[in-house]
DNA sequence: TCTGGGGTCCTGCACCTT
DNA sequence: TCTGAAGGTGCAGGACCC
């Protein structure tokens, strides 16, 4: 047990909906609701202008609609998000050499590693102007938490939102958990909490005075030793820096559900291949492939399939991942499909069973064994224009039903124009940026029968930008990559 | 009311090997 | 040769987190 708060935890506040209030001028003091737009969305993030309405994580967009009718609702612009996460990243890097980033709005930082001195007064100066820097920066606040262990700094951090600093002195830990929920620890969700509610415990005193033997007995072995023990004040995790993943996974939810056999295989395929590309991307290589299936009455099921040795080929995933479909019933409709690769290891080159799975495949083409599927280039180049051919039919659907959004945020994000693609064919996302050769630097307020909304401002515009509205297939706009955010200026900035 | 996407970890069961 | 225990592995589902 740490006698100093050695632990800081920064938590940064509503950050999505935060960097697009930094990003926009018109939106800032107004309830902005971030998540995604289509009709089975939910809130990722909603600024605090939006939670007075009731509107909160996770929530279901259309709810949120009900609840906030005049909010702003935006689809997530992932690379703004990460550009600003790496600038915090790296003011907390200057703190310590440990640092663990949970996502990409939240770090754990072991300040011992990083030389603070061990007393109340350093951690605390350390806390206010890691704050301060982060605000001028990034514009944006950050809640921070200090305390002797991860599981206390994250709930100071916690009471410390929004744009606070709480610091929980060693020693006074147990007092100070013992009137709070059960669901204040980590690992205690609605199910659990549910199930220590029924046993008749609901504060973490309630846990306490249990006992480890009545939690193991309630919980299991793992999950019932560590509430005790966190329900005491004893967390002794460190912070640790570098984490290697251990899956990768890709899943799209589907605005309808699906239906048709031959449609939901190729979904597969589809899902295979962005699932292999990502693994690549990360010079990884799996053994177990996963497929996911949630059907038409949110009931999901998974089903596995253990290779011979770990593969990052696109066919050996794409053919386990329908060899598993094989065995699920689909009849109902399918709502959710999604695939993945667990078993990771790191190795890049060509394997083994790779090699003769694709000998295999071609010899199967070669003697005309499997009617349609064709050489392993044909086949592949059969699933691509299957890909293109589902991503055009959405768009027709969105334009068709007066959408203002994607269909998820997954399918055709990054259109919009550029890259070469046909004017005709561009969506134009709700909140993400555009350039008009005449006009300059905004971003997209809203689009649908064929027209596309344009607030014309920037990050660091004195006060809210003009609206005006063009054709979605205007040649003189064109989609743009997210603005730099603008720090406050007088903050402090030193190092 | 109607529930995203990307992960991690744990549990229980079946099966196989020693 | 049979039997049972123990441990490893594969698989499926559930809970949780951000």
């Amino acid at each position: 047990m740490r006698t100093a708060p050695t632990i800081l935890h920064l938590d940064m506040d509503a950050f999505f909906a935060a960097a697009e209030q930094a990003a926009k001028p018109s939106l800032r003091g107004k309830p902005v609701v971030v998540g995604g737009l289509g009709p089975r969305g939910v809130v990722a993030t909603a600024s605090y202008e939006a939670r007075r309405f009731g509107v909160h994580s996770a929530m279901p967009m259309a709810q949120a609609r009900r609840l906030a009718p005049n909010a702003a609702y935006l689809v997530p612009r992932f690379s703004l998000y990460r550009t600003v996460s790496e600038q915090v990243m790296e003011l907390l890097g200057q703190l310590s050499p440990l640092v663990e980033p949970l996502s990409m709005d939240e770090a754990f930082v072991d300040l011992e590693a990083g030389g603070t001195a061990a007393d109340t007064a350093s951690a605390r100066e350390v806390g206010e102007r890691l704050r301060k820097r982060i605000r001028a920066v990034t514009g944006l606040s950050g809640s921070v938490g200090l305390a002797g262990s991860k599981m206390l700094a994250k709930i100071a951090s916690e009471q410390a939102k929004p744009d606070g600093l709480v610091l929980i002195t060693p020693g006074t830990e147990r007092e100070l958990l013992a009137p709070m929920s059960v669901r204040i620890l980590p690992g205690v969700g609605p199910a659990t909490g549910d199930h220590l509610r029924r046993a008749g415990m609901t504060t973490v005193a309630d846990l306490a005075a249990a006992g480890e033997d009545e939690l193991v007995r309630l919980l299991g072995r793992s999950h019932g030793a560590s509430l005790y023990r966190m329900a005491r004040g004893i967390d002794d995790r460190p912070v640790v820096a570098e984490r290697d993943a251990k899956s990768v996974s890709v899943e799209d939810t589907f605005d309808v559900d699906l239906h048709d056999r031959v449609r939901v295989r190729s979904e597969v395929e589809r899902l295979a291949e962005r699932c292999v590309e990502r693994l690549r991307a990360a010079g990884r290589s799996g053994r177990t492939v996963v497929l996911k299936v949630r059907r038409f009455d949110f009931s999901t099921l998974t089903r596995s399939e253990t290779l011979r040795g770990p593969t990052d080929d696109t066919g050996v995933v794409r053919e386990a991942a329908a060899r598993l479909l094989e065995g699920v019933d689909t009849t109902g409709g399918v709502r959710l499909l999604g695939v993945g690769v667990t078993g990771l290891a790191d190795f890049t080159q060509e394997d083994l069973f790779a090699q003769a799975a694709q000998v295999a495949r071609e010899e199967a083409a070669a003697a005309g064994a499997v009617p349609g599927t064709g050489s392993v280039d044909s086949g592949r180049a059969g699933a691509v224009d299957a890909v293109g051919e589902g991503v055009a039919g959405g768009i027709e659907e969105a334009g068709e039903s007066g959408a203002d959004e994607a269909a998820g945020a997954g399918r055709g994000a990054g259109a919009g124009g550029g890259g070469g693609e046909p004017v005709s064919a561009r969506r134009w996302h709700a909140g993400h940026d555009v350039r008009h050769a005449e006009y300059g630097a905004g971003w997209v307020q809203g689009s649908g029968v064929g027209r596309v909304t344009v607030r014309f401002e920037e990050p660091g515009s004195p006060a809210p930008g003009r609206v005006r509205t063009f054709r979605v297939d205007d040649p003189e706009l064109e989609a743009a990559e997210p603005l730099p955010l603008v720090g406050v200026p007088g903050e402090d900035v030193g190092v």
